[in-house]
DNA sequence: AAGAAGGCACCAT
DNA sequence: CATGGTGCCTTCT
Protein backbone atom coordinates (compact mmCIF):
# COMPACT_ATOMS: atom_id res chain seq x y z
CA UNK A 1 0.00 0.00 0.00
CA UNK A 2 1.60 3.34 -0.63
CA UNK A 3 0.50 6.26 0.88
CA UNK A 4 3.89 6.19 2.67
CA UNK A 5 6.19 8.80 1.67
CA UNK A 6 5.08 12.17 2.91
CA UNK A 7 6.83 15.44 2.02
CA UNK A 8 9.73 17.06 4.55
CA UNK A 9 7.68 20.09 5.17
CA UNK A 10 10.54 21.94 5.78
CA UNK A 11 11.13 25.37 5.09
CA UNK A 12 8.04 26.88 3.11
CA UNK A 13 5.65 24.59 2.75
CA UNK A 14 4.92 21.58 0.52
CA UNK A 15 6.92 20.35 -2.62
CA UNK A 16 9.14 17.88 -2.34
CA UNK A 17 10.37 18.93 -5.90
CA UNK A 18 10.11 22.38 -7.81
CA UNK A 19 8.26 21.36 -10.59
CA UNK A 20 6.80 24.40 -12.43
CA UNK A 21 3.14 22.77 -13.05
CA UNK A 22 3.19 22.24 -9.16
CA UNK A 23 4.33 25.18 -8.37
CA UNK A 24 1.62 26.95 -10.53
CA UNK A 25 -0.44 24.52 -8.85
CA UNK A 26 -0.15 25.77 -4.84
CA UNK A 27 0.18 29.13 -6.50
CA UNK A 28 -3.85 28.62 -7.82
CA UNK A 29 -4.61 26.64 -4.51
CA UNK A 30 -3.28 29.81 -2.39
CA UNK A 31 -4.97 32.26 -4.54
CA UNK A 32 -8.61 30.58 -3.21
CA UNK A 33 -9.79 33.74 -1.02
CA UNK A 34 -11.17 33.21 2.58
CA UNK A 35 -14.81 32.05 2.68
CA UNK A 36 -14.50 30.46 -0.67
CA UNK A 37 -14.07 27.23 -2.35
CA UNK A 38 -12.96 25.80 -5.61
CA UNK A 39 -13.32 22.53 -6.72
CA UNK A 40 -10.71 20.12 -8.27
CA UNK A 41 -11.55 20.21 -11.79
CA UNK A 42 -11.72 24.37 -11.61
CA UNK A 43 -8.42 24.13 -9.55
CA UNK A 44 -6.68 21.72 -12.27
CA UNK A 45 -7.72 23.87 -15.03
CA UNK A 46 -6.38 27.06 -13.68
CA UNK A 47 -3.18 25.76 -12.65
CA UNK A 48 -3.02 24.69 -16.06
CA UNK A 49 -3.62 20.92 -16.00
CA UNK A 50 -6.24 20.97 -18.08
CA UNK A 51 -8.62 17.68 -17.31
CA UNK A 52 -6.50 16.99 -14.27
CA UNK A 53 -8.81 16.83 -11.46
CA UNK A 54 -7.96 13.17 -10.55
CA UNK A 55 -4.27 14.64 -10.12
CA UNK A 56 -5.23 17.76 -7.85
CA UNK A 57 -7.19 15.40 -5.50
CA UNK A 58 -3.50 13.13 -5.18
CA UNK A 59 -1.39 16.38 -4.89
CA UNK A 60 -3.58 17.62 -2.04
CA UNK A 61 -3.34 14.27 -0.49
CA UNK A 62 0.35 14.83 -0.30
CA UNK A 63 0.26 18.36 1.48
CA UNK A 64 2.03 18.14 4.91
CA UNK A 65 -0.42 18.40 8.04
CA UNK A 66 0.59 21.57 9.12
CA UNK A 67 0.54 22.91 5.65
CA UNK A 68 -0.78 26.86 5.56
CA UNK A 69 -2.46 26.28 1.81
CA UNK A 70 -6.21 26.49 2.04
CA UNK A 71 -6.89 22.80 0.73
CA UNK A 72 -9.70 22.53 2.91
CA UNK A 73 -11.30 25.14 0.10
CA UNK A 74 -11.12 22.52 -2.34
CA UNK A 75 -14.15 20.29 -3.16
CA UNK A 76 -15.72 18.65 -5.85
CA UNK A 77 -18.08 19.73 -8.81
CA UNK A 78 -21.09 19.10 -7.32
CA UNK A 79 -20.17 21.18 -4.28
CA UNK A 80 -19.99 18.21 -2.01
CA UNK A 81 -16.69 17.44 0.08
CA UNK A 82 -14.92 14.67 -1.43
CA UNK A 83 -12.94 13.37 1.71
CA UNK A 84 -14.22 10.67 4.36
CA UNK A 85 -16.59 12.32 6.74
CA UNK A 86 -14.80 9.75 9.28
CA UNK A 87 -11.41 10.93 8.29
CA UNK A 88 -9.47 13.27 10.53
CA UNK A 89 -8.86 15.34 7.27
CA UNK A 90 -12.42 15.19 6.47
CA UNK A 91 -13.62 16.81 9.64
CA UNK A 92 -10.58 19.29 9.52
CA UNK A 93 -11.75 20.50 6.24
CA UNK A 94 -15.60 20.74 7.27
CA UNK A 95 -14.11 22.54 10.54
CA UNK A 96 -11.95 25.10 8.79
CA UNK A 97 -14.51 25.48 6.35
CA UNK A 98 -17.50 26.26 8.70
CA UNK A 99 -15.13 28.64 10.50
CA UNK A 100 -14.46 30.37 7.59
CA UNK A 101 -18.02 31.35 7.33
CA UNK A 102 -18.70 28.21 4.60
CA UNK A 103 -22.34 27.07 5.30
CA UNK A 104 -22.31 23.17 4.89
CA UNK A 105 -25.90 21.64 4.90
CA UNK A 106 -25.58 18.10 4.64
CA UNK A 107 -21.83 17.63 3.74
CA UNK A 108 -22.80 20.14 0.86
CA UNK A 109 -22.15 23.70 -0.10
CA UNK A 110 -23.78 25.91 -2.48
CA UNK A 111 -21.42 26.59 -5.44
CA UNK A 112 -23.35 29.44 -6.50
CA UNK A 113 -22.74 31.12 -3.54
CA UNK A 114 -19.20 29.87 -2.09
CA UNK A 115 -17.59 29.14 -5.28
CA UNK A 116 -14.66 30.69 -6.53
CA UNK A 117 -14.32 32.00 -9.16
CA UNK A 118 -17.39 33.24 -9.75
C1' DA B 1 -30.40 9.88 -8.79
C1' DA B 2 -27.15 6.37 -10.20
C1' DG B 3 -23.89 4.28 -13.37
C1' DA B 4 -20.67 4.35 -17.16
C1' DA B 5 -17.05 6.35 -19.60
C1' DG B 6 -13.42 9.88 -20.17
C1' DG B 7 -9.05 11.67 -18.93
C1' DC B 8 -4.18 12.22 -17.00
C1' DA B 9 -0.24 11.90 -14.15
C1' DC B 10 1.47 8.58 -10.54
C1' DC B 11 3.50 4.49 -9.00
C1' DA B 12 4.64 -0.31 -8.79
C1' DT B 13 5.93 -4.12 -11.82
C1' DC C 1 11.70 1.99 -21.01
C1' DA C 2 6.70 -0.09 -21.58
C1' DT C 3 2.42 -1.41 -19.09
C1' DG C 4 -1.45 -1.70 -16.33
C1' DG C 5 -4.01 -0.42 -12.23
C1' DT C 6 -5.50 3.74 -9.49
C1' DG C 7 -7.38 8.19 -7.46
C1' DC C 8 -9.55 13.77 -2.16
C1' DC C 9 -12.72 13.89 -10.27
C1' DT C 10 -16.01 15.29 -14.29
C1' DT C 11 -19.25 14.90 -17.47
C1' DC C 12 -22.35 12.60 -20.11
C1' DT C 13 -26.10 8.87 -20.47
Amino acid sequence: MPESRLLPASQSDCRTVSDPVKEAFWAALASIPHGRVCSYGTLARLAGLGRGARLAGRWLGQLPEGSSLPWHRVVNSQGRLSLPADSPAGQEQFARLTEEGVSIRNRRIDMKRYGWPD
